[in-house]
DNA sequence: CAGCGCTACGAAATCGATTTCGGCGTTTGC
DNA sequence: GCAAACGCCGAAATCGATTTCGTAGCGCTG
């Protein structure tokens, strides 16, 4: 029903081949006769059908983002990604394929390859260090381009975009160092990840650099899945023969839900204790005190991740683009000095 | 270099129409030669080329979500409503394109609806509603099955999902009055749009129910793009002879601002003044006070737009889709008994 | 004037799938 | 035992664009 290039054609008395060449600026047309192309295309309403350009043209214009991860435990990260990368696809005339609940497998994902729907791939939230790499081979056997967010990866080959998570938990360490903390808890995944490595050494280094004794006793392995733990998370520290006086938690919810919780028994924060987030979520700037955090520049990461795929896409011999983002401390209420010192 | 289906015919010694036939189960195939071409088409990892199949098929098994508003400021809605649609787009087997930077102007959206990339659009915040039933119109016209969101439009055939945003102003102006309110100031917003006209309606309603007289000094337009106008909303109500005891915000985002301006003048939330925002974002949870509003339920929405274009794309002749949902009343400290009655 | 080069265009192949239609061989019905 | 019906498969058309390649027509040169 809508018009194709043979109405036009047809129209106009000419080849078809000769009104793509026209519409598309390519090979041989006299201007007289691009002039009347350009004219009946208007008029018409002419818009390419985009299974058949993107058939012949073996590309599709679109990139997809695979959501690796319960989208609603993202969602606050996907709000702040997602403006950064559909703005510098849009630029580049790209656009944004959505896939979720946990599109990252290899069958799905290998699927999603040879289906060539999409020019290039970016997986958010991607498995733990070996199947990552995996799939960065499986991905790269098909010529996929793609790239890795939000996490680093040690793999040469991998591309990412990430952020300096060392730096992210030595800056928070040395501010409550700063604050007199000498005994300062830390809470780190269970699960292998490059992150939860990076800011694991960028505390112990901080400590360190303090002549801080390391001890084990503080550094608590975080339940990301089960009931409550927050508040076992709380309990399991607070009731340690020393307990701590400042305690870094992996995220910014989980921070905000015990900062809630520690009020709720009694705890004026940040003079009985100063607690810090990571992330930099919206919510955090808003509870009473305000969460002394971490930002993440998701816009950035986002936009640079698009750039990078966009590069791999034109061009397959640009070097493996590896990125780490330098992250801002955001000191707010939520740590202050140490009063028991 | 991918398989294609003549790859597998040439294996098998069968015609390509066969191995299509087989795998997808149409057509007149024996038993014995489908199973032949399941078992090579798994062994040579064949997927479909979705350009060709979307080509052929006239279809795209995709659909668009257009967001005509500047992301930023819509990606706490975004968060919450994505996942609803990700998620029952992915069991029907489609997939979610975006489309940013305001793509809902009538140019953009022609082409999108003649280039067939996508089998119906989703408009998330349509321009004000004359506007909204010409693009209507124009998609009606072009055949493209679509549906407006979060919007009420009073056109007949223009379908859309919204919420009961009358209920949800009466609920917040009952609930206010009920705790001895009577001078509540109402922010709205100067453009014209169905959900203002309908907040408006649910609060003057509630006043008239209750014997208050409706004080148009009370009622005042938000200046949403303006630099720092949360300052001046609160300062000009407040200037107000007889300055009203509690607020109606249009946004939580806005209602946060102004509770912590407020307690920053010394206010004490809610004893000197009451204050309720609309939407229900994670933030408005973890203010102190917490925010008293209305929860607009943000995955259900999804869900039911994406639900509801379904059955568009599937049957024309199915009834217009316009549905507005339930709002949920949440109350919280940021309102409190009046004690200046 | 033959030959060359150049411009502007068209015919046809191509991308990779689906669908229609016709035909062959076998089974069924009477 | 013969015709009608049926099961199974293949050839070819089709979806709508892009690209390659060939050639007609023209002007120019030697």
């Amino acid at each position: 029903m809508p018009v194709t290039i043979e109405d036009l054609s047809i129209k106009l008395g000419v080849a078809r081949s000769t009104v793509s060449k026209a519409l598309n600026d390519r090979g041989d047309v006299s201007p007289r006769t691009k002039e009347r192309v350009m004219q009946a295309a208007q008029e018409l309403g002419y818009q390419p059908t985009a299974a058949a350009r993107n058939l012949r043209r073996q590309r599709s214009d679109k990139i997809g983002l695979v959501v690796n991860y319960p989208i609603h435990q993202v969602s606050d990260f996907l709000a702040e990604l997602i403006p950064g990368m559909a703005s510098v696809a849009e630029e580049a005339a790209y656009n944004l394929i959505l896939y979720t609940s946990m599109a990252g497998n290899a069958k799905r994902l290998t699927s999603l390859c040879r289906s060539r729907e999409v020019d290039g791939i970016i997986i958010a939230w991607p498995p733990r260090l070996s199947e990552t790499v995996a799939l960065s081979r499986l991905m790269a056997a098909e010529r996929m381009p793609h790239i890795f967010l939000p996490r680093r990866l040690p793999h040469d080959e991998a591309p990412y975009v990430s952020v300096d998570h060392v730096q992210g938990a030595r800056l928070l360490t040395e501010h409550l160092i700063a604050l007199g903390h000498r005994r300062i808890a830390f809470e780190r995944l269970p699960e292998v990840f490059e992150t939860d490595y990076d800011r694991h050494r960028g505390y112990a280094e901080a400590l360190r650099a303090a002549g801080i004794a390391y001890d084990p006793a503080l550094v608590i392995a975080a339940a990301s899945g089960a009931e409550d733990y927050e508040t076992r998370t709380f309990n399991t520290l607070m009731a340690l023969p020393q307990p701590p006086t400042a305690i870094l938690f992996f995220t910014d919810p989980v921070a905000i839900k015990v900062l809630s919780l520690a009020k709720a028994r009694g705890f004026r924060i940040p003079d009985d204790l100063s607690i810090t987030g990571f992330d930099g979520i919206l919510s955090s700037g808003v509870t009473e005190p305000a969460l002394t955090t971490v930002r993440q520049p998701l816009p950035e990461m986002g936009r640079l991740a698009v750039e990078s795929l966009l590069h791999l896409i034109a061009d397959e011999t640009v070097e493996p683009q590896q990125h780490s983002l330098p992250v801002e401390l955001i000191v707010r209420g939520s740590t202050g000095l140490n009063v028991r010192a």
